[in-house]
DNA sequence: AATGAATGAGGCTTCATTCAT
DNA sequence: CATGAATGAAGCCTCATTCAT
């Protein structure tokens, strides 16, 4: 009755915690259940006792990755500053979220593979993107409303703001020398002003 | 002799044609050797006379993309216009290639994922887009001493403005419903004037 | 100590009724453990304190069918009736039995599976039919004595009396739409006086 | 284009005489895929291209026996003769047929158990022996019309005879050192003359 | 060159059994 | 006694690669 020694929970979560280390490491496709095991050190069918298969971890990854993202946009939304500068908070904390947690981002690189359209995982990239390009197409719109931005920015750019904090995601993921948080002011700085000459103030 | 070197190119550019369709379609991971011949209309067998491993077709069609981005740069430093329209016309070559060859484009998918570091394949996104960088970096600093862009832009704002390209190419990915052509425009415009009202001018 | 002894036994009795039902539903072969024990509304590890393994399971279903077997040959044996009359009371009596314990019964299909030659299970089906054999070639034995049946009928002749019932038995666990307890009459109307006319008398 | 060394059909039938020399000694839920390979002469994966699983082969040998059935009782349908001396002629040759091919006849103890009812394999003795009942049936009816059975003889008695057939059958598999094909003479008299004194003539 | 039959290493998953609580 | 979490041996099946034709 009383939860064995370890509960089910935090036991589910170690074991996701050691699959997201040697996902990251060796990436998902030649990443083995014993491998996950071992990092978890427990026995490989103790793995099947907390999820269905190999491809239910990746899909907890997924979960764990969007609901942090869904903590984020939450945040945004909950803050009362002015538009640009939620935008400009909601830009950093992605980043600062993602260097804070360098393995579940590697995950990213195997879960746009596996976000390819229709037949594949339960896991759908795309609309974790959806959420975020809404929520900057929002603030944008609130910062038009308080006369901050041009009235003409909509949808188009929010995917272009987006882009520049997952563009930079990308090229860290790829290349881990880059300094990702250094690239946030960077991002806020291009998106708000651009680089042309005079083109601030 | 001579004769068969062409033929043999040529049956080789048809498989990698066939596997880059069936890449794009399945993802790596799931597709087999016999899917590929299967596409290319040929045996299982064959295609082991044009590619050393399944591995091989995919660093092929790497080749193919680094090549064609090799392209798109080169073709920016011939130009002769000043540097933020060079700049621009590569953010619109980039994502015109993109949209003409969505199958290449969705090997991208692959191939970041494949690009995790060292041990992998020989075939490294990183430095694809580290040329990015360069080249989108030289036109800033071109553009700075044409006195068209911001001093203290550099190094970081060309990976923000290469952001602004991959970031998108990723959100199509994981959504072909994005309309990838239409923005180009948005990236040019928020990279040079950002969202700022009266940031322009 | 004692009273333990009687639960200890009701228990187990439990668990092999709960083994019955589900062996008779999803064949031996397809039933885990765990099955088992959810049927007997116990936990999983608790079925291995009254039985010492899977397969034990199925050696006491089919201790069970063979002391009930063995229970109606030696009712046959105390009956005092003619011989020809305790042979039919026989035939009803196994096919009544068999009607009455439905999943007891489907055991029989995993039970002369297993008892394939040699290596497998301490279960020896043979053993069961050899002792029908014996016990009907007695009663056809005293028949004959009695004057009711022609003399040179024999063991030969007892085996196909046995199998008129066993496969009336097999027929009907292939088959439960077989009107069973009815064949009774007709197995004992051919065996004794067969189909041909004029036959009788 | 031309078939290679050997033709598939071929290979097929190899393949499955091993599976059927395993799963006669074994059972077939003892036996393993590499066994049938090694018993084949073959590496384990190419059993695969000749069947699609374990159990794909186990339901071809069931065909194969459904197939001998109906042969059989295609020619006894064939046969001119008067009905109960084809009866008898039929019982011979499912007896003789059997006896002919031990290894294959062991497999009815996998098929009995798997042809328990509903979710299993597609492999039904159920209809085999409804075929059989039906063919004795239509012999017996044809006898009554010759006036050579008892006019009240009908489906139930060809069950029984169908039982006493199978029920041999049965017996000798659990019990090999039976003699199978001598039970087909006294089948046959059980069956026409019964075994009560006087019942001939 | 082209083929596709053959192979067998490898990985996922199941499940009987054990054992700490 | 009872439990069910943990284990790891075992087996099915896949598929990259080879090679005889």
């Amino acid at each position: 009755m009383a939860p064995k020694r370890v509960d089910r929970a935090a036991r589910r979560e170690e074991i996701l915690g050691a699959a997201v280390r040697v996902f990251a490491r060796k990436g998902f496709a030649a990443s083995r259940i014993e491998d996950v095991a071992a990092a978890a050190g427990i026995g490989k069918g103790s793995v099947y006792l907390y999820f269905a298969s190999r491809e239910a971890l990746l899909t907890a990854a997924f979960e764990e990755l969007a609901s942090t993202s869904a903590d984020i946009l939450r945040e945004a939304r909950a803050d009362s500053r002015p538009a640009l500068d939620r935008l400009a908070a909601l830009v950093h904390a992605v980043l600062r979220s993602m260097a804070q947690r360098p393995e579940l981002s590697r995950i990213l690189l195997d879960l746009w593979s596996a976000s390819r359209g229709g037949e594949g995982l339960p896991l759908d990239m795309g609309a974790v993107y959806a959420d975020y390009r809404a929520a900057v197409a929002e603030l944008l719109r609130e910062a038009a409303t308080e006369g901050a931005v041009r009235p003409e920015v909509g949808t188009r750019h929010a995917t272009v703001v987006v882009a520049a904090v997952e563009g930079c995601l990308l090229q860290w993921l790829v290349d881990p020398r880059l300094p990702l948080i250094e690239l946030a002011d960077p991002i806020v700085s291009i998106c708000l002003d651009g680089v042309r000459l005079g083109a601030t103030r």
